[in-house]
DNA sequence: ATATTACTGAGACAAAGTATCGTCAATCGC
DNA sequence: GCGATTGACGATACTTTGTCTCAGTAATAT
């Protein structure tokens, strides 16, 4: 039911739930991610949110990413985008460098792989970062 | 015996054979760059290249990372990185989030998993990044 | 209702590059 | 070897993606 929640979005409750104010501003900034499915850039979000400060946007979407509902991942020359992280568990991103969708992808043969790996590098693994470039299936056909 | 090579460096001989133009001045950095066996920063070797500019620094660093013979990669929280990447296969890298230090790393198991992922991808991989971040052996040994 | 603390907006600052532009040097053709 | 051509250079301004500071404001605690 979760009736008893002051929201029902999840970004909301993840910074609620680790002590973190939800202000009117915050409620905006959050609306505005929520309402891109297929990431988002800083900057796109500032422009969603008039009257809201940029320091205000990009604070916003450090807390969120501190309590891990947001992912922060980067094209290949880069440029950092953003995407929902609704899921939870560790998983992966497939970046569009088309038109910069990302979707989720959990392989767990990656997690085997990367603890077999642990054996043969020098040192201790302390955590890793990997995204899969793709050309979506609307890029794809939109390119014929 | 290569004695008809103009240099002795893979970093000035990679981008001769790309038809560009070895200068001093490319020298001086191609020759920074190669005192530099755990990676760098662009910044690091401006410092070390007194005289010669900032912007053909990061010219020289951009056209040695076009011809593939250094590699640039980022830190957990997206610092820019580089290696030389002397090898030329395919290959990744772990990096210390203690002191910087890049190591090579090889692994034909995760070639072979990207491969097999493809299938489950929706669009067409067309690229991957991927960096294991580790403490290393001298960073564990001086946390003690 | 008030005190405390966190949050906000404006704007300056920072890091990592890129673009412009006039000057200079490396290579090409002879 | 010498001049012309093209590419490279340095200085500097600008861009992007943030972060910091600071005074003012809103949210929670008592």
């Amino acid at each position: 039911m979760r009736s008893a929640l002051a929201t029902d979005s999840d970004l909301l409750n993840a910074i609620e739930d680790r002590g973190y104010r939800i202000t009117s501003t915050r409620r905006v900034i959050a609306g505005a991610i929520e309402e891109s499915p297929d990431g988002f850039t800083a900057e796109q979000i500032c422009g969603r949110v008039p009257g809201v400060g940029r320091a205000t946007v990009y604070r916003a979407i450090k807390l969120f990413h501190e309590v891990e509902v947001i992912c922060k991942m980067a094209l290949p020359d880069g440029a950092p985008r953003y995407a929902v992280d609704t899921g939870g568990r560790h998983h992966h991103h497939t970046i569009c460098t088309g038109c910069g969708a990302v979707q989720d992808f959990r392989a767990s043969t990656i997690e085997r792989v990367l603890k077999a790996i642990e054996a043969d590098v020098d040192g201790q693994i302390t955590g890793h970062r990997m995204e899969i470039y793709v050309t979506c299936q609307t890029c794809l056909a939109s390119a014929d």
